[in-house]
RNA sequence: UCCCGGGUAGCUCAGCUGGUAGAGCAGGUGGCUGUUAACCACCUUGUCGGGGGUUCGAGUCCCUCCCCGGGAGCCA
C-alpha cells in the first residue's frame, strides 16, 4: 500500500515511457468528447499531474465518469510527454480506482476563489487548497531549517515545559491548567480555591515563554533553544495575534546583547534564503497572488545589514519626523505601532533592531544597562511590527533582586532563578521568534491565522 | 477589551431615500471540444446572523445580543 510514487518526485525526475502509480486527490476535471482530464494532487508539492482517462479503463462508464473534485484515486499508468500545452507531461491511465467519493453538491471546495475567512470555516479541508497547502509545506521546511541552523552553530535543543507553575512570566495572561472539579472546587478557609489541593499541589498554567527554564540549560549547556508551542490568554483579536502559537528561543551563555542581536540577524536571514531555496514553487505561488513584492522583499532583506539603532536614537528620530502622531512621541514612553511602522516602513524600509529601552517599561529579568536603560532589543520588520523581543538576561545577584522589587515581582517565587546568580552565574542573552509571524513574512500571508493549521484565538478553536 | 466596517443562495457579492430578493460562480440536465479557472443553452437554490421594536408594510430604520473583518492595546 506504499508503492506508489509522489508526484514531486515524477515531475522531477520525469521518468518518460514508464509505468508508474500515483496517488491523490482530484483538483479539478475536465471532459473533451471521448476523453476526461483529472488533475491530482497529492501534497508532495504545489504542481497536479494531469491524469489522461479514456474510455477503454474497465470502470470508465461506471466511476471515472463520475470522479468530481476531492474524490481521492490511485491511478496507474505510462508517463508521457503531453501533446497539449499547459503541462509538460501526463499520465495516460490505465487503471483508476477510486478510494473516496466526493459528492459535489456537498464539497465545499470548489474550483474558485474561496475567501480565506471562508477557509477557516472549514479547518479540516482547507489544506487542500494550493495556498494553505502551500503554506504548510513553507511551515514544514522552516521548522526543519530552525533545528538546522542551530544544530550548525552548536546549540543544544531543550523541551522546556509546556505546564509551568511559574507564577508571573510576566509575558501576559496564562490559561490555567487544573484538575479540579470546576462546579464544586476544593475552598480554603478564606473560601478561595485550595490549589494545594489540585493535581500539582499548587496553581500551574500553560507556558507563556520558554525562556526563564532555557536559562538553566543555558547556564549549564552553553547555547541551547526551545522550539515549541506558547499559549497566551489575552484577549487579542488582531492578525498577528493567536492564543496558542510557537515561538523558537535561543539563550546563549557568555553573550552580550550585540552577540544575541547577531544571532537573531543570522537566524533570520538563514531561514528566509531557507525557504528562497528550497520552497521555491510555493513562494512563487504567493508572489503571483499574495504579494507580487514577495520575492524582491524577501531578496531584499538577505542583501542588507539589518539596521541598529538605541530607543533614545528611535525616539529623537520620531520626534525630528515632522508628523503628528496620534500617540505623541516622548523619552520613557512604549513605542507604539505607528511609530514602528514609520520607523520600519518609511525611515529605515528595511528590518530594524531597537536597543535598549527604558528600564521602567521592561520586565525584571533585562539586563540594567545604568539609571534609565535596560538591555533589551526588538527587531522590528516593515508591514508586520515585533518579528523578534530579546535581551541580555540580570546575571548579577543583587541588581536582580533590585529590579524583582522595582516591578513588583515576588523573590520568593523565583529562588531557583536567583540561585543561577548565586552559583557560578554568568552574562548571557536570548531572544524570542514568533514562529508564525516569520511564516507570515515569508508566504505575504496578511492573517497569522492561515499560516498555523488550527488557529485558537479568542473565541475560536476549531478542531 | 476599545473604535470603525460588515453578516443577503453552497461560494463571492449587488440590493438608491422602507413596498415584499437578484447576479456571477458552484450544482443539475443537454450539447460541443486534447481539455487547461474550458465553452454554449436551460433549470434548481434563500428562517436577508439571533431576538425585540417603529410602521399599513422592514433585507432596508431603532434597540440589543452573537459572529466576522480592519485598526488600537497586549506581545512573539
Amino acid at each position: 500500500m506504499n508503492s506508489h510514487q509522489r508526484i514531486a518526485d515524477l515531475l522531477k525526475t520525469l521518468p518518460i515511457g514508464r509505468t508508474v502509480e500515483v496517488k491523490g486527490w482530484v483538483k479539478t476535471r475536465r471532459d473533451a468528447k471521448d476523453l476526461s482530464f483529472l488533475e491530482i494532487n497529492d501534497g508532495s508539492c504545489l504542481a497536479n499531474l494531469q491524469v489522461l482517462a479514456s474510455p477503454g479503463l474497465a470502470n470508465f462508464a461506471t466511476d471515472v465518469k463520475k470522479i468530481t473534485t476531492g474524490c481521492s484515486l490511485r491511478v496507474k499508468g505510462e508517463l508521457a510527454r503531453s501533446p497539449a500545452k499547459g503541462q509538460e507531461v501526463e499520465l495516460q491511465a490505465r487503471e483508476i480506482e477510486v478510494y473516496g467519493w466526493a459528492p459535489a453538491e456537498s464539497y465545499p471546495l470548489q474550483k474558485k476563489h474561496h475567501s480565506f475567512e471562508f477557509l477557516r470555516s472549514i479547518a479540516h479541508l482547507r489544506p487542500r487548497t494550493n495556498s494553505l497547502g502551500s503554506v504548510a509545506r513553507i511551515r514544514s521546511a522552516l521548522s526543519f531549517a530552525v533545528h538546522r541552523f542551530f544544530q550548525e552553530q552548536g546549540f543544544y535543543y531543550v523541551h522546556t515545559p509546556i505546564i509551568t507553575t511559574s507564577d508571573c512570566e510576566g509575558a501576559g495572561e496564562m490559561f490555567t491548567v487544573t484538575a479540579l472539579d470546576l462546579d464544586n472546587p476544593p475552598r480554603t478557609a478564606t473560601g478561595r480555591v485550595d490549589f494545594a489541593k489540585d493535581f500539582f499541589g499548587r496553581p500551574a498554567s500553560l507556558t507563556v515563554s520558554g525562556q526563564l527554564e532555557a536559562e538553566v540549560y543555558a547556564l549549564a549547556l552553553g547555547r541551547v533553544y526551545t522550539f515549541g508551542p506558547t499559549f497566551r490568554a489575552e484577549n487579542s483579536n488582531t492578525s498577528r495575534h493567536l492564543a496558542e502559537f510557537w515561538m523558537i528561543e535561543p539563550e546563549m551563555a557568555f553573550c552580550d546583547l550585540q552577540g544575541d542581536i547577531d544571532v537573531a540577524e543570522a537566524l533570520l536571514k538563514y531561514l528566509i534564503a531557507y525557504a528562497l531555496e528550497h520552497c521555491q514553487e510555493d513562494i512563487e505561488l504567493f508572489n503571483r497572488f499574495i504579494d507580487k513584492e514577495l520575492i524582491a522583499k524577501l531578496s531584499g532583506v538577505l542583501e542588507q545589514e539589518f539596521a541598529r539603532i538605541s530607543y533614545t536614537e528611535a525616539v529623537e528620530r520620531l520626534q525630528r519626523a515632522g508628523r503628528a502622531f496620534e500617540f505623541p512621541v516622548s523619552w520613557g514612553i512604549d513605542l507604539q505601532s505607528e511609530h514602528e511602522r514609520y520607523l520600519t516602513e518609511e525611515i529605515f524600509k528595511r528590518p530594524l533592531v531597537v536597543t535598549d529601552y527604558p528600564r521602567a517599561i521592561k520586565p525584571f529579568y533585562m539586563r540594567v544597562n545604568d539609571e534609565k536603560t535596560v538591555a533589551a532589543m526588538d527587531i522590528l520588520f516593515p508591514g508586520l511590527g515585533e518579528m523578534v523581543g530579546g535581551s541580555q538576561r540580570e546575571e548579577r545577584y543583587d541588581m536582580l533582586l533590585t529590579r524583582m522589587t522595582e516591578t513588583g515581582v515576588n523573590p520568593d517565587d523565583y529562588q531557583w532563578y536567583l540561585d543561577l546568580r548565586r552559583f557560578g552565574t554568568a552574562p548571557h542573552a536570548g531572544f524570542g521568534l514568533g514562529f508564525e509571524r516569520l511564516i507570515q513574512f515569508v508566504t505575504g500571508m496578511a492573517n497569522i491565522r492561515e499560516v498555523i493549521p488550527f488557529p485558537r484565538t479568542p473565541g475560536a478553536a476549531a478542531l
